[in-house]
Order: C-alpha cells, then structure tokens, then sequence
DNA sequence: AAAAGAGGCAACCGCCCTGTA
DNA sequence: ATACAGGGCGGTTGCCTCTTT
C-alpha cells in the first residue's frame, strides 16, 4: 500500500527534500540501484538526481523498496516469533527481524508497538512495569531495553533446539545459569514471568514435555 | 453526514559502532 | 592514537485512514 504523506511535509530543508517518496522517486531510486547496484548510499543522491540524503535513501530502500520486503500481513507464525524473541532480545529489533525474511526491524517495531505489545502483555500477564513478587532479593528486570547480553546474543538461532542447547553453554564455551544469569538483562518482565512465558510458548507451539524439562 | 478519536505506518532524528586514513 | 565518514539502529513523530459517536 503506498500511502502519501502531505504537500507540508515536502518542503525542503536545507536543500535536501524530505517527507513522503513519490511513485517518480521510487522510481528513480530502483533504477539507480538496479543499473549501479548500492554503492555508497551518501554520494548516490549526487548521482542519482535525487535531492534527499543518504540515509532518507538507505531508509527507504531497506524498508519499502527492497525486493525482498513482504508486504503483505503478519502470520500468527510471525507474531509469536515476534513475541518470542521480544522475550529473549527485547528491543532490538533488528535482531528479531533477522528472523523473519522479508520483514524490516522498522515492520516489526511497529506491529510490536500496534498489535502485539498489549497481546503479550494480556495472554501472559507480563507488565513493562515490574513489582516485586517476595523481597528485595528478587532478581529484577529493571529496564525493558536492549541490554542483552552478547555471549547470550550470540547463541540464540531461529531454531528452538539449538536455542535450548546454548543455554547452558554459551557460544565462547562459557557455563551458564539461564534462569538467572540472562533473564535479567534487559527482557520485560521478572524471571519467573519469562519462565511463565516460555511454559506457555512451549505448550502451544512445540512438544511440550521436552522442553518444560530441558527449560525448567 | 460530520466530527472526533484511535490505530497504523512511513519517515525522520540522533546516537552509536565500525572501518579507514 | 585519533578523527572522520558511513552505515545501522531504536525511539519518536506526524500524517493518513478507519471507526465510532
């Protein structure tokens, strides 16, 4: 769906156009990267006869033009990815959207923040805010952002077993306590409001027994 | 039928990381 | 070691469309 933005949003600044693509912009901009292919997104303004910035163009190209880009609407196969990861990675949704071909990190941000941020917290009872559940000792996920911890970045696959198999060793061969030690790094919710989480994923989605024990 | 409000999403902004000279 | 440029990323904005009143 192309949708156009208004003529007020068009005007230039600093002699650089912004706002809304047109069809001839989009165009334009295909045809450059189809005959030169990308090369430098901050000079090909210069030579594509495009009065935008390099970034407007990368933007664009990354997150409507591309071939690849799905544009039709998220499965409910996606949007539990979505949750999924989410869970795992929080906001960093680049990483997330590296696991669903065709979608852009800036598609999934806002599916999260429209559909899927209320349906997650409603079905598995997480809040962003979180309280303390016995005492001060309770470990804590104090902000829902992107601190995730690399070793654990490093180790999650698109594919659950081999998800499951790093949690006790991550990538650079070190010993982990992944109900403790990862949990509590940037993901929304308490540790046993993700262990809740995770028990319902995998009954849901996956034989159930196997990964309750291998989890829990 | 018109107005108001909510939702959806494209696009921008600014920060950060990485590579290079 | 440092400075700079390019690119990537997450947060936010603002316009358009749809729905409700």
């Amino acid at each position: 769906m192309l949708r156009l933005k208004t003529p007020k949003s068009e005007m230039n600044t600093g002699g650089l156009k912004k706002g809304s693509w047109s069809r001839e912009e989009d165009q334009m901009l295909i045809s450059y990267i189809s005959r030169y292919d990308i090369w430098n997104w901050s000079q090909m303004p210069r030579f594509s006869g495009l009065s935008r910035s390099g970034k407007s163009y990368r933007l664009r190209w990354m997150n409507y033009l591309k071939p690849s880009i799905k544009k039709d609407s998220f499965s409910k196969e996606e949007d539990d990815i979505i949750i999924h990861y989410h869970s795992i990675l929080g906001n960093r949704w680049s990483a997330i959207a590296s696991r669903l071909p065709g979608r852009t990190d800036n598609d999934v941000k806002n599916h999260w923040h429209a559909h899927l941020k209320k349906r997650a917290i409603d079905r598995y009872n997480l809040t962003p805010k979180i309280t303390a559940h016995d005492d001060d000792s309770d470990e804590m996920i104090q902000q829902p952002t992107n601190h995730v911890n690399k070793n654990f970045e490093s180790c999650v696959s698109p594919d659950i077993d081999t998800f499951l198999s790093c949690i006790t060793t991550t990538s650079t061969g070190q010993e982990v306590d992944f109900r403790v030690g990862y949990y509590d790094t940037g993901s929304p919710g308490t540790v046993n409001e993700l262990q809740c989480l995770w028990h319902q994923l995998c009954s849901e989605n996956m034989d159930h027994e196997k990964y309750h024990m291998n989890v829990f």
